[in-house]
DNA sequence: CGGTATCCTGTCCGATACTG
DNA sequence: CAGTATCGGACAGGATACCG
């Protein structure tokens, strides 16, 4: 029997036309799976996040944060209530889920780079 | 010791300063993981590619092609000197080793898609 | 300290028409 | 059959300055 019917993705009310598109979606862009890599093992400030990704700007890395929130892949959590405000970034349990694809992102960059070090 | 440089990523002369970034700069962008995707256990053709990618237009999949090809991810076969032309898009060796993450990518997507069936 | 606001630029990608 | 040419829109992301 024919099936002319297309299945159709969808996640956080989003389409996409295939499950790795789907994914992609999620963690595309420049700077969404280097967060995601850097917050694998360990909970980071907002400072410590510019360090660790000295080419982003702050207004991206500000902006990236939020969809990830938003996504329900990190939390937010602020410990201060009068400035100098502290504001800690980590993975939810959702986010964990997206662990191993991380890593097998970070593994195959790795194993073909070619890495030099710059002052 | 303090280390005060920093590590830059170089594949296929372009620059990314994070394992991570080097390899969606690589499959990153709205189709190339769909199109690895598809090609993952058969080569396919041309018309068959758009097949199983209605959504993607002409162009753009022409682009993404030559892009992965470039890249050596894949290859471009032709098996005609006539018209009708018969050209097969296959994965290289090179490509295949980026089989684990497309299949970590489709997995994540697949166990977090609601699928919704459409005419 | 941890962001926004504003402005601007490049690039990705779609629509459409045409070709070897 | 397997593309390319041309045009244009949307949006991701950079530069810079400023705010709670």
């Amino acid at each position: 029997m024919k099936d002319n019917t297309s299945k159709i993705l969808i996640f956080n009310d989003k389409e996409y036309p295939c499950c790795t598109s789907l994914t992609m979606g999620v963690i595309g862009g420049k700077w969404k799976t280097v967060i995601l890599y850097h917050l694998q093992t360990t909970q980071l400030r907002y400072s410590e996040l510019r360090k660790v990704m000295p080419t982003v700007t702050e207004r991206t890395l500000s902006l990236q944060l939020k969809s990830l929130e938003e996504d329900g892949l990190i939390t937010r959590t602020v410990y201060t209530t009068k400035p100098p405000l502290k504001v800690v970034y980590s993975l939810t349990d959702f986010g964990k889920t997206l662990i191993p694809v991380v890593k097998a992102i970070a593994d195959w960059g790795d194993q073909v780079a070619k890495d030099v070090v710059k002052k």
